[in-house]
Order: structure tokens, then C-alpha cells, then sequence
DNA sequence: TTGTAGGCGTTATCAC
DNA sequence: GTGATAACGCCTACAA
């Protein structure tokens, strides 16, 4: 093994007895440009075949100043909402001849800073971060420095970065206005982590839709720490405990409602007849759930492409784009997780 | 924008009036090594922080011929199977101060190939590859080449390269034996990508599990194309369109089960009692469906682990370790998604 | 205790 | 038409 056979264009020249600089113009089709003749052009060509040549993007990219190369950090490449945008920038990229490589910060802000440095000390063109979102320094330092970068799905307040992302304050607002129609009062909101601008324009549309219908905000009804399973889990467990009076939850995103259905399972409760479920973040499962689940679906493709576009824009001409705030539509997809018509609690 | 402050060895040691070396040694913590003295190490130390020194690791790996770094490629990252394996490696990587990098072949070989290619021409040391499967002569190419690889999930037969995954032909025997434990004799199965080696396992163990039970094959049970949620919904549903008589469907893989569930809802059958189901790959999820759905759950962190750690070895010691073939056994999660005792089917 | 010089593999500039 | 050379930023013998 490691037999090294790593070519390389003084490889080729030598075997060839032409200069390097021959070579390498031979190979990255500049023969027109430099007029090397054909039958050369030829012979470099098939040596490099037989060499089985593979540039050294290291080298190159030191020497361009230029990697064609485009990072991507989630915050948790296990969260299908996440897999997915990633499988959608790709999915661009590729159109574009760039390479992608993602990196995951494990919900933690000290990772994700190792992360945006492994990747600023590999020059890659640019980078997408989906934050963490309890910090946010390391970002604008980074992009000061020197590499170009766009925020997606969790803005950060203090930072002057473009960002592409839902509309969290309408869906969440929206979502709590179908729940009120439908006849519910007691709705508690599980929530995400609760510093991230994020969470907080979730809890606001919640409570302005409350507002909005004169129904008194109840703040034990807020619960939650953050956007995993087990937060949600945790945070439904207690509300179950405690408060007897709710006919319907909102959950902050689709882990959260994963934990917060474990949590109504435990208690013997029936999704919708005792409770109802709506949650943040559309998903392919929720369809095969009994009953379905009624969910906000953001658009993932669509945040995808604007920030790999705006970022594009932003490697090609230098330019910053404006700090560009994108916020897109949500849209409520009903199921039957939401029971029709409300009169009691089910204590 | 793009002030291009990228501070380097020379800036510094031009600022200090020092050799380039010396600010390096220093830098690397070598200044005992090399006598520094602590005058100037502190110095150099400071002007680092000063100028936000980072060195750039493109011009260290082309320099060291290696790049502490490893790179991961799935088939799909949108599959939470994948993506867990991907997330425990990456905490395996991190006791290491290695850095991994993700890559995601949206289950197209042609597209492993770019990934693979994009890898080894910035001389990472490292690759862990879940092959797409229908070919495979790129890496074996790649592997004798120079960059060591383990593979891990899906085995190749024709490969001669370190291999980790489940035994999957005993998990599929064990699930398809518990079925025909509860009485079921019509078992349909719903399979992945025909030619892969991890399906043939599958396959292979379905069937032996029903000869030693005297139970004859019907080759027109066996459905599918791939491991996808589309390839299980239109199996099932033709599945369920042709053969009246099936009282069970076992799936390949979580995607293949969503769809076959989606199938089953279409068909307004209903699970366990109208047909039972089981399936490959445990997921959380499958804890919260009506009824939860009984599973065979493979190790993915020991899967991860030991393909890291396999991956490491080669890396050090530059040995190939056998080229072992390592398979881990299964585990049967029952739920509720198995009806007990089958006396006639559906129909 | 520090400095010099060569080279990792490329590409761009200038020369012939 | 082709070649020599410098430079990208770093590390490491070898000097001093």
C-alpha cells in the first residue's frame, strides 16, 4: 500500500523531456493559447493518462489563491431540516462546478468555531453556516478577515451578515391562529433555544396571535431549552404534569415534537381526542404518523439556492451583496393532528 | 470586504525583525527544541495574537504531505441512518484533533467518483466511503493509489479493502424467523438495490429463514429496486395490488419502510391487524408511530468506531491491517407493529 | 540561539 | 512553440 504513485507535471515533463511549464498548459487545455503543437499536445495528453495525473489541488489552490471549494456547517447533520438544505446546496453547487464539504458543530459553538477554522485555514471561496445561535463573534471576525459567508435559518441579531431563512414570526403566528380557530385557548408553546433570535420570533408570533384574540398570555405555558428531542421531551413531560388545563401544544421544531409525542404516549393521552399537535418544520415521516401531523413547512430548496446564490455573487464579485435579511414564506400544512372543535379541557 | 489580512510567517517575522524559522519553531511550541529563547518566544507569541496569525494549512499539508484530516462519503445524508454514522465518527475524529469532512453522493456512483477525486487531490489522509454500490472498481483505484480507505456499511464484494457493517445476513434471518414465529407464512419482502451485496445478505437470510421453515419461496413477493422511500412505495403498492394473500411485508431499510407504509395507508389497511410490518434500521421515530414499528437495529456507533479506528491504524502505521472484513451483529427492537397470532390473511 | 536555503506542486510572467 | 524562473506559505536540514 502507499505506494505513493502520486504523479505530477515535473513527472510528466521529465518523462517527456518538455518543460514544466509545457506541461501544464498541455493539460489545462491552453495548447491555442500557447501555441504548443499538436503531435506535443497529444503526447501530454496520453502521458498524462498513463500517469494517471490527478492535479494537486493543494498546490493549485495555494498558488490561485482560489480553492473552488464552498463549506457548509449545520448545527446537527442529523436533523433531517438540515440534511436536507445541505442535499439542496449541493445540489447547486454542482451545477456550478464547485465542490461542497460540510461539517457538522454538534450544537456547539466551540465546535463550530474549529469547524469555520479548518475551513478558513483551507482558503475554501466561501462558507454557509447555519449557527449554533448562542454566539456569534467568530462569525463576523471570519468574515472580516477574509472569507465571504451567508447566515441561513438562525439570524443572528448583533451581526451584519446576509441571511436567507423563514419568515418565523408569520409561521408561527399563523400556525397559532389556525390553532385558536380551531377552538383552542390553552396552547402551550414548546419551545427552542431560548437566546436565538430564531426561538424568540417563534414565541413572539405566538404571543401576538394570542394578543391578537384576547386570549391572557400564561407564561408557565412557554416551555423548552432547546431544539433537540430531549429538550422537547423533557419540557412536555413537565407541562403534562403540571398543567391539566391545555387542549393543544406547539412545538418550536420537529425534534421537539418527536420528544413532546414520546411525552403524550407516556401519559396515556390520544393526539388529537385528548390533545392537539402542531409542530414547526415540515417532514416526509409526519405523513405516516396516526394521526398525521399538522405542521409549518419552510422552503428548503428554496432557502438552499438563495444562499448559495447570494454567496456565489458575493466569491465572484467581491461584492457584499448589500447585508441582505431574506426572509421567506411558511407554509401551514394540515393533517389531523389538530382536533376540529373544542369545548373542554381533558383533565 | 475581503481585506485579505491574512497574516503569515513572513509578516511577522518581517515585523520582528526575526528569520522566518524562527517564528515558525516558535509558533509550533518548539522553542525549547530549538533554544529559543523566552524573550523572543514570547514576543513572537504575542505578535501572533496581534496579527491573528493562522497558518495556512493548504501550504503546511502540501509541505508535510499530510493534512490531518479525514474524509466522509454517504450515499444519502438525508438518511438519518447515514447521518448518525456520520455523526459518530466525527466524535471519534474529535478525540483526535482530526478534522472530517463530509461529502454526500446523493446515491450516485458518478458522483462518488467526483467526491472521491475532490478528496484525494487535497491530500487528505483518509476516507471512510458508504458506496453508493453498484460498482466499485474507482476505489480500489483509488485506494492503491495512496489514500487509505475503510469501508463501511455497504460491502464489495469484489474489493479487497477493510470493511465494516452488520451481518446482515443474520439480522434478516432473525426478523423473518420472529415473523414466521408469529404465525405468518405469506411474508413479503421489499428490498434495496438488487445488485448490492448488503441486499443479496438481506435477501439471502429472508429466504433461508423460510426454507428451513418448509415454507416454499414466492419470488413474486420479493419487490423493490432501491433503498429509497419512492422504490418502497411502489413496491408495496404493487405488492399489495397483486397479492391479496400477504399477512406481512419486511422491509430493507427506514426509507423503504416509509413508503411502504405510505402504500399501506393508501390502501386503508391497517397495522398489525390487516398486515404486519418489519423493518431494517431503527430509528427514533419508529418509537412514536401508531403502532411503533419492531425493528432490526444495527450498531451504528460500534460501526463507527471501529471504522475509524481502522482508518487510523492504516493512517499510522501505514499497514493494512488485514483487509478484515469486520460484521456486527443485530438486534431485533420489538414493538408493536407484528400481530401476534395469524390464523388466516386479510384479504 | 538564530538564520539560510531548498522544496512541496502549481501557475503566471517574461524570455527566447 | 517552448522554457526558465519566481512565487504561493510552510517546514526542516544544515549552517553559523
Amino acid at each position: 500500500m502507499k505506494k505513493n504513485t502520486d504523479s505530477t507535471l515535473t513527472q510528466i515533463s521529465k518523462h517527456l523531456n518538455l518543460s514544466i511549464s509545457t506541461v501544464s498548459r498541455a493539460i489545462n487545455g491552453q495548447s491555442k493559447k500557447y501555441r504548443i503543437s499538436e503531435k506535443t499536445t497529444k503526447l501530454i495528453i496520453e502521458a498524462a493518462k498513463k500517469f494517471k495525473y490527478e492535479p494537486n489541488e493543494l498546490a493549485r489552490s495555494l498558488r490561485l489563491k482560489k480553492s473552488n471549494t464552498i463549506g457548509v456547517i449545520v448545527p446537527d447533520i442529523t436533523n433531517p431540516f438540515f440534511a436536507v438544505i445541505v442535499r439542496w446546496i449541493e445540489n447547486a453547487a454542482r451545477l456550478n462546478d464547485k465542490t461542497i464539504f460540510i461539517s457538522d458543530s454538534n450544537n456547539d459553538t466551540e465546535f463550530e468555531k474549529i469547524a469555520i477554522k479548518a475551513f478558513s485555514s483551507r482558503k475554501i471561496d466561501g462558507l454557509i453556516v447555519a449557527p449554533v445561535g448562542d454566539e456569534s463573534f467568530h462569525l463576523s471576525e471570519t468574515n472580516q478577515l477574509d472569507i465571504p459567508i451567508v447566515i441561513i435559518d438562525r439570524h443572528l441579531d448583533k451581526l451584519n451578515l446576509p441571511f436567507v431563512g423563514s419568515n418565523n414570526y408569520e409561521g408561527s403566528k399563523e400556525a397559532t391562529n389556525y390553532l385558536i380557530g380551531k377552538g383552542h385557548q390553552k396552547i402551550a408553546f414548546n419551545q427552542g433555544l431560548q437566546k436565538s433570535k430564531l426561538n424568540l420570533d417563534r414565541v413572539r408570533g405566538y404571543c401576538d396571535a394570542l394578543k391578537e384574540n384576547r386570549i391572557t398570555i400564561n407564561h408557565n405555558l412557554i416551555v423548552g431549552e432547546n431544539f433537540n428531542e430531549q429538550s422537547g421531551y423533557e419540557a412536555a413531560k413537565f407541562l403534562l404534569s403540571k398543567n391539566t388545563c391545555i387542549t393543544a401544544i406547539f412545538t418550536a421544531s420537529n425534534q421537539i415534537a418527536l420528544g413532546t409525542i414520546k411525552a403524550i404516549k407516556e401519559k396515556k393521552l390520544h393526539i388529537p381526542n385528548d390533545i392537539s399537535l402542531l409542530s414547526f418544520d415540515n417532514q416526509s415521516y409526519w405523513d405516516y404518523f396516526s394521526p398525521p401531523i399538522t405542521t409549518v413547512e419552510q422552503q428548503t430548496k428554496k432557502i438552499a439556492d438563495k444562499a448559495y446564490n447570494l454567496l456565489s455573487e458575493m466569491i465572484n464579485h467581491n461584492k457584499i451583496v448589500g447585508t441582505s435579511k431574506i426572509q421567506l414564506s411558511t407554509k401551514l400544512i394540515i393533517r389531523k393532528s389538530v382536533k376540529d372543535k373544542v369545548r373542554k379541557a381533558w383533565t
